[in-house]
RNA sequence: GCCAGCUUAGCUCAGGGGUAGAGCAGCUGUUUUGUAAACAGCUGGUCGUCGGUUCAAAUCCGACAGCUGGCUCCA
């Protein structure tokens, strides 16, 4: 949602591109206008800027002496169902330029009359418009907006729509431009629609992983710990382990090293890499060595210098690392390498520590403190290519493991126009070739973008909506030839001349907290067998004494088979028993009485889906024990 | 960081200038039970924190913190 706005935002549409809005872009587009009325009935000083068609609806913005809360909907809304049962036609009118600029000036456009002041926003944008673009108004009754259109006929045809939420937003998405308040609302095509879409809103509300990660205790975030910093629970703890176990083993497949690196390292470290202290603001400050500070203390040095000789290099100190490639640049250095054995892939479950404003942090798909599957592949110019492509491979592999097909390639370039990126032009060249080339031979759809390149080079995204539309870049591969330059790294070729690697970055999960914040919404807490924190419960009908014996050797017999299990044999009801093993989404129940233990079998139930009959004990456990290993969604 | 809203028991939530409420969870008993709630009793909160107004503040006002939705940012 927020995409399509930004776009609109960054980039004007064509007429021919606006003309093909759809039915329902209309409807909302021209819900923005209804919208735009009501609010100049009631504030009359109103001024509008952009106010378009999204993805789930529509917004404006507006500035306003007014705030306007959640509480003002009601006669919002009042307003606005008044224009729509005026019925009045959307009348598109083409001006001139000197006629526009005229009635923006009189304060005309984005008003129901002429206004004291002029209509700011729309005499700037006015000026964006192309000199050979035609300028056109559309009106409805008294209010006039600067507007290509289209629209619907008349306001009578906008049946069905809510206002849904008030924000803040930057004109034009500026940080030095004035704060707008953002209203945004939904329409549909009539009623049954806008209450179904409500409703899917109400239930995604419900399979938000921060509400299912509390209930099921798969983590926590606590303040006295710190915003943005993640609490592994125990069941938490279980699933992103038996994530990493797959992940582990994939990576032996395809001859990748593990290794461990510490938390922090020497500024130095990042000054070479160019992390420290050109991304200063976005890591966690320095540590300084307390004999350091003590001197500097008795030296009465401010804040500012201590700030500038961390800059400057004249003290030392550590950093929380922001990134764990250094220290794997570190490892390949240790000794010189022979093309023989490139490529050198070294893996590791790194935690960064990146210092994100506080007001981007939410859940497990925001924080301060994460952990890549990250890896760094150390190449011949040549092994570029088919490396990338079994990186992408692998994100794949991962991704329909999972289930997860529901992602987008992004491309990610850099800006042609921006100083922000470190290296050479032809090695970003050949960079963006190899990735493009790769990706086409995934056989995937995929676009490109310009400016979503790292600092040190492109890469290849996979991007995944959460479940309130939110989209978040999990998986990632990069190429970069600038850090094998700035740690000056070699290997020694066939010819036995020194050559410079390239660097491949890359982790299919992207963040072991994003991806499984992403993915307790994918399964709304109900894990597959393999990922589930209790992957089996075995319940008795009762506590008679041979019962209880029966299930505690089964119950064994699981635990020794490595399956995660537990044992409901109290004397509690069994629909107690089976309601709390549901609440607690087990995956599996085994639910044991008097019949089943004579016959040596089982009573399966499967969590959300009931009764699937009684089996052979030995083949209901052998049965679970080859789903687990074949990650059996 | 910016704008707005929110913060009452472990969870979900009601209440609202005059002795703090419910359901679930928890604890203690009882219940030997055929697949989404057996029964009884008990415990549990300085109403986010700090300050102000008031005879009296959980309630009104302010600051701060945290959370939520956006914006900006995201190596």
């Amino acid at each position: 949602m927020a995409d399509e706005a930004q776009q609109d935002e960054k980039k004007r549409k064509s007429l021919e591109e606006r003309e093909q809005m759809t039915e329902l872009e209309r409807i909302r587009h021209s819900c923005a206008h209804i919208l735009a009325t009501a609010i100049l009935r009631l504030w009359p000083d109103a001024q509008f800027a952009y106010g378009p068609p999204v993805e789930n609806g529509f917004y404006y913005d507006v500035e306003l002496q007014h705030r306007i809360s959640p509480e003002d909907f009601e006669r919002i809304e009042e307003e606005m169902r008044k224009e729509v049962k005026a019925n009045n036609k959307f009348e598109k009118i083409t001006v001139t330029r000197e006629q526009a600029i005229a009635d923006a000036k009189s304060g005309r456009l984005g008003g129901l009359t002429e206004r004291v002041g002029e209509s700011v926003f729309k005499l700037d944008l006015l000026d964006q418009i192309p000199e050979d673009e035609a300028i056109s108004y559309f009106q409805n009754g008294e209010f006039i907006d600067l507007c290509a259109g289209p629209h619907v006929m008349r306001t009578g045809n906008v049946k069905a729509f809510k206002l849904t939420h008030v924000a803040s937003a930057y004109y034009k998405g500026d940080e030095t431009r004035p704060q707008l308040q953002r209203i945004y609302g939904t329409a549909f095509k009539n009623k049954t629609q806008l209450e179904e879409f409500l409703k899917a809103k109400e239930e995604a509300k419900e399979r938000d992983h921060r509400r299912v990660g509390r209930q099921q205790e798969l983590f926590a975030i606590d303040d006295q710990v710190g915003q943005g910093l993640v609490l592994w629970m125990p069941k938490g703890a279980t699933v992103r382990q038996a994530l990493q176990d797959f992940i582990s083993e994939e990576l032996a497949k395809q001859g990748y090293d593990q290794v461990f690196t510490p938390h922090i390292g020497k500024l130095g470290l990042y000054r070479t890499s160019g992390h420290f202290p050109y991304y200063r603001e976005s890591q966690f400050p320095p540590i300084i060595e307390n004999e350091a500070l003590e001197k500097m203390a008795a030296e009465g040095c401010s804040c500012s210098e201590i700030a500038n000789r961390l800059n400057e290099g004249q003290i030392d100190g550590f950093l929380l690392k922001p990134m764990n490639c250094p220290m794997h640049i570190r490892i390949y250095a240790q000794r010189p390498r022979s093309y023989r054995e490139l490529p050198v892939r070294l893996a590791e479950f790194g935690t960064v520590y990146r210092w994100e404003q506080s007001g981007e942090l939410g859940g497990m798909t925001r924080v301060r403190g994460f952990t890549q599957d990250d890896a760094h592949l150390f190449v011949t110019p040549e092994q570029v290519g088919p490396e990338v492509m079994g990186c992408l491979d692998l994100v794949k592999t991962v991704l329909t493991t999972l289930g997860m097909n529901d992602y987008r390639v992004r491309v990610s370039l850099r800006d042609p126009a921006s100083d922000k990126y470190v290296g050479d032009p032809a090695n970003w060249d050949k960079a963006e070739a190899a990735l493009r080339d790769a990706v086409q031979k995934l056989g995937v759809p995929y676009d490109e973008v310009e400016g979503e390149a790292a600092f040190y080079g492109p890469k290849i995204d996979f991007l995944v909506k959460d479940v309130i539309g939110r989209e978040w870049q999990l998986g990632t591969v990069q190429v970069d030839y600038n850090l094998p330059e700035r740690f000056d790294l070699h290997y020694i070729g066939s010819d036995n001349q020194s050559h410079r690697p390239v660097m491949i970055h890359r982790a299919p999960f992207g963040s072991m907290e994003r991806f499984v914040g992403v993915l307790i919404e994918h399964f709304n807490g109900n894990f597959p067998l393999w990922l589930a924190p209790e992957q089996v419960r075995v319940m008795t009908l009762n506590a008679d004494q041979e019962l209880v014996a029966y299930g505690t050797a089964i119950l064994n017999q699981l635990k020794a088979a490595g399956v995660r299990s537990s044992g409901d044999f109290s004397s509690n009801d069994i629909k107690g028993k089976v309601l709390h093993a549901e609440q607690e989404k087990v995956h599996t129940m085994l639910v044991i009485g008097g019949r089943e233990m004579e016959s040596g079998s089982v009573a399966i139930r499967l969590h959300g889906k009931g009764r699937q009959g009684v089996k052979p004990r030995e083949e209901a456990v052998s049965e679970l024990l080859e789903a687990i290993a074949r990650r059996k969604l």
